[in-house]
RNA sequence: GGGCGGGUGGCCUAGUCUGGAUAUGGCAGCAGCCUCCUAAGCUGCAGGUCGAGGGUUCGAAUCCCUCCCCGCUCGCCA
């Protein structure tokens, strides 16, 4: 637990005694309210029928009954409330401590025993990412740092789609046109080169009936077995991925494995799901193809009949999905997977077939809704879209001029790297930001906007606590801090306060839009305590620098669980 | 049509799980603030039937019911 907890605990606890003295007993749930108001709160209409009493007259009551101490700084009654301000110098003692020991560790929790295991991206190589998929990775890779930071043990897993048609139809094209059949490419990167003669293809199969027959007979040889094929498929995937691989890297989204879905064909595991499915009394089979009959799980209408085999008696995407998950469960305590909102049908299906191979574990998903242009949907073939490495490079971009009108003393390596901190955490900001199930329409002035609530705005802050504390030199780290009572030095430590908690929650219920909440927060709280309070060559210089440095590494790490560089100056 | 998710000032959004005091911020708009630690900042003003209606409750953006709008989905695709 933080220092803010025990200060809860405490205060929760004297509040429970007093209240069972006078009659009452059961949960009682204290309240975080406007900080303007009190720190803690509890409303006492709900007591008031119980104890056959008024409101304010229970406040009143409570109020006198419980006294100031170490944690309890203040106690009142108002208008049916009891609130309560804790402690302040205690706390800010601990609070800013607690930063200025642990610094890097400042708001992580103590280690969670289990292993979590965390599916994301696993885009199907066909193309380069665009921004409607690029949720997907952003969100994933910030609740994997947030699980973290956290406590818990995480490992991250791209699962590659090898297997199917659209990557057979790539493969093809790859085989059999050539330069002069596609546009040319305005990157060199392997995606963006070779999406051309995926959309070229898809246009031929169309419109040909021999270029479909062609493809339809590779992928018969490929779900034959034929390894020349399976090899030459995956071959073509590598390539891709490469190019994918490269844009994630450059929003600094890092995988820890990457699985091919063709290992769960070629081990036989995805081949043993089909046999142990047919075997279920839930099994049946139409024309050839195998399927089970979801009715009375959950599932309603014509979604009832998850088909798991072709009539030819090829594997499904969702059966090899099945032996991926069986697999991962056996290597992970916690399976997560971040999903586009299309896959919420499969992964019910998936979860009812899971039961019935005798599994009782089920991944817990988080779906994202899909975000789209002005001008409609997003997709690959038609051209509209917007790629991943194009926003990230109009980010950069625009965040090197602005570090250039603003810093023309800096060298041109720093102001680059700096630009680049910037217009990349603004990227990863703007999608972290909203909750995931919200549908989100892609607007470039909202996605570059370095002001506000932006990661810029939080990185500036940080910025200007390591200016202080680069002029301030060293300093007294155990100056007394009871010192700073001014309303927005207490507005800063509350709100520094509250980092762990804020970590622990967005990680505990995947709300990982919190922590962007939060760091604007904080940087806000700074900005104004920066505006109104002068530290350097004050009379509570050391107390302030302390303070300063603390909301530092609040700021940093916050930045970090994001996934958000923390530039020292900007 | 069924299932699932979303609907909060002109635009974007927090809060909804776990009901409580004047609904959180941002953008855009208007008015101010750089002889002083980085103005990517700060201060102030203006802007709201929390999609609509009913219900539960001392109290509803939050819970329940009905309806409306938007998205996704309902393949022997992945």
């Amino acid at each position: 637990m933080d220092a803010l907890g025990h200060f809860e605990e405490h205060i929760r606890a004297k509040v429970a005694a007093e209240l069972a003295a006078m009659g009452f007993s059961g949960e009682i749930a204290l309240e975080r309210p406007d900080h303007e108001l009190a720190d803690l709160a509890l409303p006492c209409f709900q007591f008031a029928k119980r104890l056959r009493k008024a409101p304010s007259a229970i406040a009143e009551e409570l109020s006198a009954r419980i006294h100031p101490d170490e944690r309890i700084g203040k106690v009142w009654a108002d208008k049916g409330y009891i609130n309560f301000r804790v402690n302040e110098a205690v706390l800010s003692a601990l609070v800013i401590k607690d930063a200025l020991e642990r610094r890097e560790d400042f708001g992580r929790g103590d280690p969670r025993p289990g292993k979590v295991l965390l599916e994301h991206t696993s885009v199907n190589p066909t193309g380069p990412i665009h921004v409607g998929r690029a949720r997907n990775p952003l969100i994933g890779d910030t609740l994997a740092r947030c699980l973290r930071m956290c406590g818990h043990e995480v490992s991250t897993e791209y699962y590659v789609n090898d297997v199917g048609k659209q990557v057979v139809l790539l493969t093809w094209a790859l085989e059999h046109l050539t330069e002069k059949d596609v546009p040319p490419s305005d990157r060199e990167k392997t995606d963006h080169r070779l999406v051309g003669y995926y959309q070229a293809a898809n246009r031929l199969m169309e419109a040909s009936e021999e270029v479909a027959d062609a493809v339809a007979a590779m992928t018969q040889r490929f779900e034959a077995g034929d390894l020349e094929v399976i090899a030459k498929v995956r071959r073509t995937v590598d390539l891709m991925l490469d190019g994918i691989k490269e844009s994630l890297s450059g929003a600094d989204v890092h995988l820890d494995r990457y699985i091919y879905e063709s290992q769960f064909i070629l081990d036989g595991s995805a081949h043993r799901v089909v046999e142990r499915l047919k075997a279920s009394p839930y099994a049946a089979i139409e024309d050839g193809a195998y399927y089970l009959n979801l009715e009375g799980f959950g599932v309603h209408g014509r979604d009832t009949r998850f088909f798991f085999t072709r009539k030819d008696g090829t594997t499904l995407y969702t059966t090899r999905d099945l032996a991926y998950h069986l697999d991962k469960f056996k290597r992970a305590d916690e399976v997560l997977n971040i999903l586009g909102e299309d896959q919420k049908l499969g992964q019910k299906q998936l979860a009812c077939a899971l039961r019935i191979l005798g599994c009782d574990r089920a991944p817990e998903c988080i779906f994202y809704s899909f975000v789209s242009l002005p001008e409609g949907r997003m997709s690959t073939r038609k051209g509209v879209v917007v790629y991943l490495d194009d926003l990230l490079e109009e980010a950069v971009d625009r965040a090197y001029q602005e570090v250039c009108s603003r810093r023309p003393d800096l060298d041109d390596e720093r102001k680059r790297r700096i630009a680049r901190d910037i217009g990349v955490g603004a990227v990863r900001y703007n999608i972290i930001r909203v909750q995931a199930e919200k549908q989100l329409v892609f607007k470039w002035e909202e996605a570059l906007n370095f002001e506000g609530n932006s990661a810029p705005f939080v990185q500036y802050a940080h910025a200007r606590c390591c200016s202080i504390l680069r002029k301030a030199g060293d300093f007294n780290k155990s100056a007394d801090v009871s010192v700073l009572t001014d309303p927005y030095e207490r507005r800063l430590i509350w709100t520094l306060a509250q980092f762990q908690e804020v970590v622990r929650q967005a990680g505990d219920k995947r709300r990982i839009n919190m922590l962007p909440t939060y760091g604007h927060e904080l940087a806000s709280a700074l900005n104004q305590f920066y505006g109104a309070v002068p530290v350097l060559r004050s009379e509570h210089q050391d107390a302030r620098l302390c303070l300063v440095e603390a909301t530092r590494w609040a700021l940093r790490n916050a930045l970090v669980t994001m996934g958000i560089a923390a530039p020292e100056e900007m």
